[in-house]
DNA sequence: TGATCATATCTGCCAAAGCGAATATAGTCT
DNA sequence: AGACTATATTCGCTTTGGCAGATATGATCA
């Protein structure tokens, strides 16, 4: 666990916007991911990739989709440090409206084993 | 409280140094911190900056000295989220040798009334 | 094998952030 | 006022990070 990379990781509103809503939503594959930010699909894939080689996320791949959770090696810091963050961030407009809009999201892959 | 200046203040290595050596003694003026982190005054002044700008540090000047401390006006998340930085870096090596320097440092500006 | 869907990576560009060195400001003391 | 000390800011530069748009990869199914 490196924290330069972990910090790193938290600097961004578009990625913390994504650890949010896999914080609230314990798994969430790449399409709900930028539909839910209304955001184009390389631009969230980027930063995954960013908080994959951070170790934050953790991801798993299901036929065509690849789901994204965060990784449960992190050390107890840092998860309760991500909690934190959704206590500070979770409850404002923009990040609200990511769930309204994943919620109101149409055709959301079936996890078969989740 | 911007949440964008508070990660992104999180997310340089010498502002987290400084941050640590705050929490861990509560009060401490510029001359303190920039030999105890061993980095050139202007630095150490730039970087109190960005978190004075991000309401994180609040300071006080004394005499010749300012003195900063974490803003007492923090929410509550933020400051969980400095603690638990403590947590994952505090027993760092360079967290600690900085702690190690700052203890042997000679003429340490005595506080008439902190 | 070829078509299709989901995801990932690459390219070229621009803006922001960090640095060292020099300089400015602000308070204190004689 | 002038000298001195502590702290802050500016300047010129280089590096890093984010973006959009285009393209590549990888899995599935006909």
């Amino acid at each position: 666990m490196n924290e330069q990379f972990f910090f790193e990781s938290l600097s961004d509103e578009t990625r913390r916007r994504i650890l949010v809503l896999i914080l609230k939503h314990e798994e969430l594959c790449v399409c709900e991911l930028f539909q839910a930010l209304d955001v184009p699909q390389p631009k969230v894939s980027r930063h995954l990739a960013v908080l994959r080689e951070a170790v934050v996320l953790a991801q798993r791949r299901e036929g065509l989709w690849v789901y994204y959770r965060i990784n449960p090696l992190l050390p107890t810091w840092a998860y309760r440090t991500l909690e934190q963050m959704v206590q500070g961030c979770g409850d404002l407009e923009l990040f609200l409206s990511d769930s309204k809009r994943l919620d109101e999201m149409p055709n959301r892959p079936v996890r078969c084993c989740a």
